[in-house]
RNA sequence: GGCGGCGUACCCAAGUGGUAAGGGAGUGGUCUGCAAAACCAUUAUUCAUCGGUUCAAUUCCGAUCGCCGCCUCCA
């Protein structure tokens, strides 16, 4: 089997996974500012991350991994202001939202969740070293980073201080001693949020929250660290600059950051209005069904959203859905079972992942097998190696987190007609139902079937058009009927 | 202005120095009372454009065009 390759962001290539210390993996990646919903793009990162964590895993790794909420914030204490509740209600109902959200979406939670206001104290005493040793200064309440004092501030985002003096649009603030500094502790306003601290009453800046609690669950240097391709700068580039200036070594081995949601190819962002919330995507599709879509493409690359798209993974996973049933069918029939995975299949996968997740290509094996398996038992009796072909199935779409809607194949025969009262029903009891159950459901297929026997053709079809219109499925296989659940 | 990414069929999307995976949609067929599913066939002489290196490039190099992102908060 090949080895684990990554994309690296500070070299810009696929490099050779090695952690720190063997057979473990310590991840973090950053979370989300609760002030809002979370959006497709965020749904994009957490689901990605969520992927390379089952996958590590997969690979042996006993992996630690952090995903923070930063909870303290401008936009949080706007926010708030601005619809008149406590800044830290405000955070706490977006922190459940968050939950709510990406529980549906199958998303497993990480070792640790920590929050910026539960490592506060941390946060100072990180400052105050880092003060201690020149890397910070204190200015009228606020305490800011030096990046000058810092040797290769931009080797993330490849960009030199200079370079960033001359075009940046950086607002001057006054409290700077240079324009590319930025606020690791800031004094509060009254009536905002503060904390004790040597430099007077105050809250943290960003960025300081992640180097303090990526160091607190993992230490320094860990393996893995990731987000949006927006956090490298100047986000990741400052947790760099500041985490590195207090561990005077490197802070982490791996920087991993994934594409963006589009919108018409553009981004999606809150600051513009050009998002779909997750909450609204859920009405229009099934989680699972979204969570195909955001792994359909690499990682890396953009995913421009539509809902012609959508529609294509729903008919992905329905079809992935009742492929999975049928196959599940025909074994249970013919006793033939394995607990083993088909070998082959499952290396192709692992090599596709192990190719910088290239989830997009895993995806197209797992079709590879499904049609595979399907045509191996339509065209012959079914064995064990179709029974080891669908465990891989299971198998590479759990670790994928796509979660299965496990449609429960419901069977009618012409058997099941000897004691059948055609009489006893009505069409028009179908017709007017607001919904079926599963048991009507079988009575009319039944209904169906004898109809057919006697050759009732048109009876029939309406009845079939009727239960597909109640989302049942439909497919007639010699003297039966199989029935799905959609 | 600086830095970075992307450009493969109708759509999505892999991929490689040796002549284009897979999925959806379409078309023709097998099967079916009709469907569904499945199967078979078919859909890019071509990988944004133009040059260069090479026996050979979509894949390497260079230039051009187009789209997007970051440089201010952002997954």
């Amino acid at each position: 089997m090949s080895e684990l390759y990554i994309h690296n962001t500070v070299t810009g290539k696929k490099e050779k996974f090695d952690p720190i210390i063997p057979g473990k993996v310590k991840m973090y990646v950053c979370g989300v500012t609760v002030y809002d919903r979370c959006h497709l793009g965020h749904a994009r990162a957490v689901v990605f991350f969520d992927v390379v964590f089952r996958y590590l895993r997969e690979l042996g790794y006993d992996v630690t991994f952090v995903r923070n909420f930063t909870d303290i914030d401008d936009k949080i204490i706007n926010r708030a202001n601005k619809e008149g509740v406590f800044w830290k209600d405000l955070a706490e109902k977006y922190i459940q939202k968050f939950h709510q959200d990406f529980a549906l979406l199958n998303v497993l939670k990480p070792t640790h969740e920590p929050k910026a206001t539960e490592h506060i104290g941390d946060i100072i005493d990180f400052i105050s070293e880092l003060e201690k040793r020149g890397f910070a200064y204190f200015s009228e309440g606020d305490v800011y980073f030096s990046v000058r004092k810092s040797a290769d501030y931009g080797y993330l985002s490849g960009r030199s201080v200079d370079d960033m003096r001359s075009g940046a649009r950086i607002e001057v603030s006054e409290k700077k001693e240079d324009p590319l500094d930025f606020a690791l502790w800031k004094k509060s306003k009254d009536g905002e949020p503060a904390w004790e601290s040597p430099w007077g009453l105050g809250r943290p800046g960003w960025h300081i929250e992640c180097s303090v609690m990526s160091q607190f669950y993992l230490g320094v240097p860990f393996d893995i660290h990731g987000g949006g391709n927006d956090l490298i700068f100047p986000h990741h580039e400052n947790e760099i600059a500041q985490s590195e200036a207090l561990a005077g070594n490197r802070f982490v081995n791996y920087w991993i950051h994934n594409g963006f949601v589009t919108l018409n190819k553009e981004k999606m962002s809150k600051s513009t209005g050009n998002f779909f919330a997750l909450e609204d995507i859920y009405n229009v599709c099934e989680p699972r069904v979204l969570r195909m879509f955001l792994l359909s493409s690499r990682y890396r690359d953009p995913l421009d959203y539509s809902s012609e798209l959508l529609e294509e993974s729903k008919q992905a996973v329905f079809r992935l859905e009742k492929s999975i049933t049928l196959i599940e069918y025909a074994l249970q029939k013919h006793g033939v079972s394995s607990d083993k995975l088909d070998e082959k299949s499952y290396l192709d996968f692992c090599d596709a992942m192990n190719d910088d997740f290239n989830t997009s290509k895993a995806k197209a094996l797992l079709f590879e097998l499904v049609r595979s398996v399907y045509f191996s038992i339509v065209k012959k009796t079914p064995d064990t190696e179709a029974a080891k072909q669908l465990n891989t199935i299971y198998k590479i779409c759990s670790i994928l987190g796509l979660d299965l809607n496990k449609l429960v194949p419901v069977v009618v025969s012409v058997n099941d007609l000897n004691n059948f009262g055609a009489d006893n029903i009505s069409f028009d009891s179908l017709a007017g139902q607001e919904s079926l159950t599963m048991d009507q459901a079988k009575e009319f297929a039944l209904w169906r079937l004898y109809l057919r026997k006697e050759k009732l053709f048109d009876k029939a079809d309406e009845i079939r058009s009727v239960l597909e219109k109640h989302n049942f499925d439909i497919s007639d296989i010699q003297d039966a009927t199989i029935i799905l659940k959609i």
